[in-house]
DNA sequence: AGCACGCCGACT
DNA sequence: GTCGGCGTGCTC
C-alpha cells in the first residue's frame, strides 16, 4: 500500500514548509543531487538558513527568478507521508499554523548538524614492551568487552586503571582509537520474554488487543478497570504484539513522576528499557530518541503529550494512559488534546488506540457507548482484593476549630490503622501550607502581583508562592495594604498544614507528605515513593499525585479531607473530574490483600456526585452526566470553542473582545452562538489581562472554518494577542 | 521569528 | 545635526 516517495531531480522547483511563521509552503529548487518529498533540509530565507520539510511540488506562484536553491538536506530519514497528513490535520483541527505544527515535530536539538561522534578504543596491534598489571588489565577488558563500542571512561573503569594508562597503549598502538557515531540504538525490547501471570479477565482482555493489533488496520479500545485491575500488565501484552509484528509503540503517561515505575515494568516484561521523551530528558538524549525513532532503532517509547510528533517510522500501537487526566490537554502555545490526537495519528498509520483508565473522561465513555471505541472491562481486583468499602464522614455534625481539618471519626480511624502497623493516606488537593494569608487587622488578603490569584504560603520553602506564575515573595511579616505588624494569619489548609495537624494528633506516627513541588527531583520523589510503599511511613499526606497511579500495598485506609473540593461552580465537567479524583484516590485503598476503607469528609454528603462516589454507581453517574451534557448541546455532543484574548491593557482586551462579539456574522451562518466576552478564570497571568469569548456549536457544524473567517479581519497591533481553544477544558 | 527600513524625540 | 525608540513589512 506504500507508494514510493516522490523524487525531485536537480533544480526542479519545490514547496518547502519552514519552522519561520509564515503561513504558507516556499518555492525552492531542489539541491544538488535532488532529494524526496519529505526531507529534512535546510533554505536560505532572506539572509538567515532555517530548517524545512521538502512539503511537496512547487506552487509556482513566486517570480522565479527569485527562487533559490535548498542548501542542503540533512541526515535524517525523510518525514512520512502520514506525519505530514498528521501535521496538516491536527492543524486544521486546533486552528495552529503549519509553521508551528512543524516546530512541534522538530523538537530536537542539533537536528541540522552532521552525526555527532566519540571516540572509542578498541584492541589493536601487538603488545606492549613493559606489560605492567595495569595495562594487563586493559587489554583484558578490551578483548572481554570490546564490542561494546566503549568510551574511555568506560573502559578506565571496566579495567580499574586511569585513562592515562589507556592513553599510554594508544600511543604504542596496542588500543586503537576509533570515531563512533554518539547515537546509538536502543537495546532490543524481547517481546517473547515470559509474560506475568494473568487473572483470567486480563488474559481474555490481551487477547482481543493482541488480535487487533495484529490486523495491522486503525482501531480504538478503551481499557477501562478499577484501580488495580492490572490494565498496565495487559496493555504491555498489546505492546508485545506490536514489537512482533516489528512496528513501534508509543506509551503516553499524564506525569514525569510516573515514567520511573514504569520503565521499571517494562524492564520486566522486555528485558530493556524502552526510549523516555518529555521536558525531563537531557537535549543529547532528546537529539538519539529523536534519530533513533526515525532510524527505526527505538522500538518503543514512553513519554509525554509532546511524543505524538516523533517521526515514527512503523508505528503500530498508541497506549494513552489515564486518558481522562486534564494533563493531556496542552493549555500552553499549540493547544491540542493529546488524547484526541493520539486517536487521529493511529487512524493515518493503521495503528491501534488503547485508552486505559479507571474513570475514563465522558468523552471516551460516549465514544466507546456510541460504538466508536470498542470497551473492554476488567472486573477483578488483582489478587483476592475488593474495592474499597466508602462512606461519607457528614461534616455538618462536627464541631471543628477553624485551625483543624481531621474530624474526629477520620482521626479515631487512621489511630486504628497506625496501631495495626498500616497506612493511611490524608488526601488533599491543596499545595502548600494555606491557601490563603490574610491580615487580622484590615482584611487584606495577600495576592499576585502579575496573577490575578492568591499567593500559597509554601512553609516548608518559607516563601509565598503563585501557583499560577510561579512568583514567590517572603512571607510577610507586616501588612502590605495598611501595615499593621504582626497580624497576617493563614487560613484554610494545604497538605503542609494538614501534616502539621497530624503531628499534633498522632505523635508517634511516621509522616510523610507527598507533593510535587517537595522533591527537587523526579528522581528524590521516586525514592520517597519506594520508601513509603516499603512501609517507610504510617500515615501520607498527598495531593492528587498520589492518585496517579502509584502502588501503596500496605495502605488500608484513605481519608479524603475535602471531599467537596471542585463542587463548588456550575461547571458540568467539575462534577466528573471530581469523580474521577475521588474514585482513583478510594481505589489506593486495599490494593494488596487487605480490604480498604475510603472515608469522604463532606458538606453535602446528599450531593449526586459524592451519592455516585459511594454507591460506585458509575454507570449511572456517566449516564445522567451525559443526559444534562446532551440536553444543554455541551461536549461531546455539541461542540465548542474557546477565544483567549490576552493584553497589558484592559481596555484593549475588552474592545477586541465586544467587537468580536458584535460581529458573529460569520458564526451565526453555521448556527453557532458567541458568549462573553468575560474575564477568563485567571483573569490575570504574568500581567497579562485576559478575557474570553466562548462558542457553541451544533456537532456536525464546520466550526473551525466559521471561526478562522470570524477573527479574520482583525489584525492584532501592540501586545494584543488571540489564541483559539477547540474543545477547551472548562466552559462556564 | 528575525532583520531591515523608516519616521519622530532627546542628546552631543 | 545624529543616535535610537519600536511600528511596519519582507523573507521563496
Amino acid at each position: 500500500m506504500q507508494s514510493s516517495p516522490t523524487f525531485f531531480e536537480t533544480g526542479a522547483l519545490i514547496g518547502v514548509l519552514t519552522t519561520q511563521p509564515l503561513d504558507r509552503v516556499l518555492d525552492y529548487r531542489a539541491p544538488e543531487g535532488g532529494c524526496f518529498v519529505g526531507a529534512f533540509v535546510e533554505v536560505p530565507l532572506g539572509p538567515r538558513k532555517v530548517l524545512g520539510v521538502v512539503w511537496g511540488p512547487g506552487q509556482g506562484n513566486w517570480d522565479i527568478s527569485k527562487v533559490r536553491s535548498v542548501i542542503r538536506t540533512l541526515d535524517a530519514p525523510p518525514m512520512r507521508e502520514e506525519l505530514q497528513a498528521f501535521l496538516t490535520k491536527a492543524g486544521d483541527y486546533t486552528l495552529t499554523p503549519m509553521s508551528a505544527m512543524l516546530r512541534l515535530a522538530t523538537r530536537a536539538p542539533g537536528l541540522g548538524d552532521p552525526p555527532s561522534m566519540r571516540k572509542i578504543y578498541r584492541l589493536g596491534d601487538g603488545r606492549p614492551e613493559r606489560e605492567t598489571d595495569a595495562r594487563r588489565r586493559v587489554l583484558a577488558a578490551l578483548e572481554e568487552l570490546g564490542g561494546l563500542s566503549l568510551t574511555l571512561g568506560e573502559l578506565a573503569e571496566a579495567a580499574g586503571v586511569t585513562q592515562s594508562v589507556i592513553k599510554g597503549l594508544v600511543k604504542l598502538g596496542c588500543v586503537r582509537e576509533e570515531e563512533s557515531p554518539r547515537d546509538t540504538a536502543f537495546p532490543y525490547l524481547d517481546p517473547d520474554l515470559p509474560s506475568k501471570d494473568l487473572a483470567e479477565d486480563q488474559a481474555q482482555a490481551a487477547a482481543h488487543l493482541r488480535d487487533k493489533v495484529k490486523s495491522g488496520n486503525y482501531g480504538t479500545t478503551l481499557l477501562h478497570g478499577v484501580t488495580g485491575s492490572g490494565k498496565t500488565e495487559v496493555y504491555l501484552e498489546a505492546v508485545a504484539e506490536c514489537l512482533r509484528q516489528g512496528r513501534q509503540a508509543l506509551v503516553l503517561l499524564p506525569e514525569i513522576a510516573l515514567t520511573a515505575e514504569f520503565l521499571t515494568r517494562v524492564q520486566e516484561r522486555f528485558g530493556a528499557k524502552p526510549a523516555e521523551w518529555h521536558s525531563g530528558v537531557t537535549m543529547t538524549e532528546r537529539r538519539r530518541v529523536w534519530k533513533m525513532i526515525g532510524e527505526g532503532s527505538a522500538q518503543m517509547v514512553i513519554g509525554a503529550r509532546s511524543a505524538l510528533f516523533l517521526p515514527f517510522q512503523q508505528l503500530g500501537l498508541i497506549v494513552v494512559d489515564e486518558e481522562h487526566d486534564t494533563s493531556y490537554k496542552q493549555e500552553e502555545g499549540v493547544l491540542y488534546n493529546a488524547r484526541d490526537m493520539a486517536v487521529l495519528r493511529a487512524s493515518l498509520n493503521g495503528a491501534q488506540v488503547v485508552l486505559a483508565s479507571a474513570t475514563p473522561s465522558l468523552e471516551t465513555w460516549a465514544n466507546a457507548e456510541a460504538g466508536k471505541y470498542e470497551k473492554l472491562t476488567l472486573k477483578s481486583r488483582f489478587g483476592e482484593s475488593v474495592m474499597p468499602e466508602m462512606r461519607a464522614l457528614d461534616m455538618r455534625g462536627e464541631k471543628l476549630p477553624s485551625d483543624r481539618w481531621i474530624s474526629e471519626q477520620l482521626r479515631v480511624a487512621v489511630q486504628m490503622r497506625v496501631d495495626a502497623g498500616e497506612q493511611a493516606l490524608l488526601f488533599l488537593n491543596r499545595r502548600g501550607y494555606a491557601p490563603i494569608t490574610i491580615c487580622r487587622a484590615c482584611g487584606h488578603q495577600v495576592g499576585c502581583e502579575h496573577c490575578d490569584a492568591r499567593m500559597v504560603e509554601h512553609r516548608f520553602l518559607k516563601r509565598l508562592i503563585c501557583h499560577q506564575c510561579g512568583e514567590s515573595a517572603p512571607i510577610p511579616d507586616k501588612c502590605p495594604s495598611c501595615e499593621a505588624e504582626g497580624r497576617m494569619a493563614p487560613v484554610g489548609p494545604g497538605v503542609e498544614r494538614l501534616a502539621e495537624e497530624a503531628e499534633k494528633l498522632f505523635p508517634d506516627a511516621r509522616i510523610s507528605v507527598l507533593s510535587s513541588d517537595m522533591y527537587g527531583s523526579a528522581r528524590a520523589l521516586k525514592a520517597e515513593i519506594e520508601g513509603i510503599a516499603n512501609g517507610g511511613a504510617d500515615i501520607i499526606i498527598g495531593t492528587q499525585l498520589v492518585a496517579k497511579g502509584h502502588n501503596f500495598p500496605l495502605l488500608t485506609l484513605v481519608g479524603v479531607i475535602d471531599a467537596d473540593l471542585g463542587l463548588q461552580g456550575s461547571d458540568l465537567r467539575a462534577a466528573e473530574r471530581t469523580f474521577q479524583l475521588m474514585r482513583q484516590v478510594a481505589g489506593r485503598a486495599g490494593r494488596a490483600v487487605k480490604p480498604g476503607i475510603a472515608l469522604l469528609q463532606s458538606y453535602q454528603p446528599e450531593h449526586p456526585v459524592i451519592r455516585a462516589i459511594l454507591n460506585g454507581d458509575e454507570e449511572n453517574f456517566w449516564q445522567a452526566e451525559a443526559d444534562e451534557r446532551r440536553a444543554a448541546g455541551m461536549p461531546p455532543f455539541g461542540r465548542m470553542a474557546a477565544i483567549i484574548l490576552s493584553s497589558t491593557d484592559v481596555q484593549e482586551v475588552f474592545d477586541l473582545g465586544n467587537a468580536l462579539a458584535r460581529n458573529d456574522a460569520a458564526l451565526r451562518r453555521i448556527g453557532a452562538q458567541v458568549f462573553g466576552p468575560a474575564p477568563a478564570p485567571i483573569a490575570r497571568v504574568r500581567g497579562r489581562h485576559r478575557v474570553r469569548l466562548l462558542v457553541k456549536a451544533d456537532k456536525g457544524a464546520p466550526l473551525q472554518a466559521a471561526l478562522a473567517d470570524w477573527v479574520r479581519p482583525y489584525k492584532l497591533k501592540g501586545d494584543l494577542r488571540l489564541a483559539i481553544d477547540i474543545d477547551p477544558q472548562s466552559f462556564y
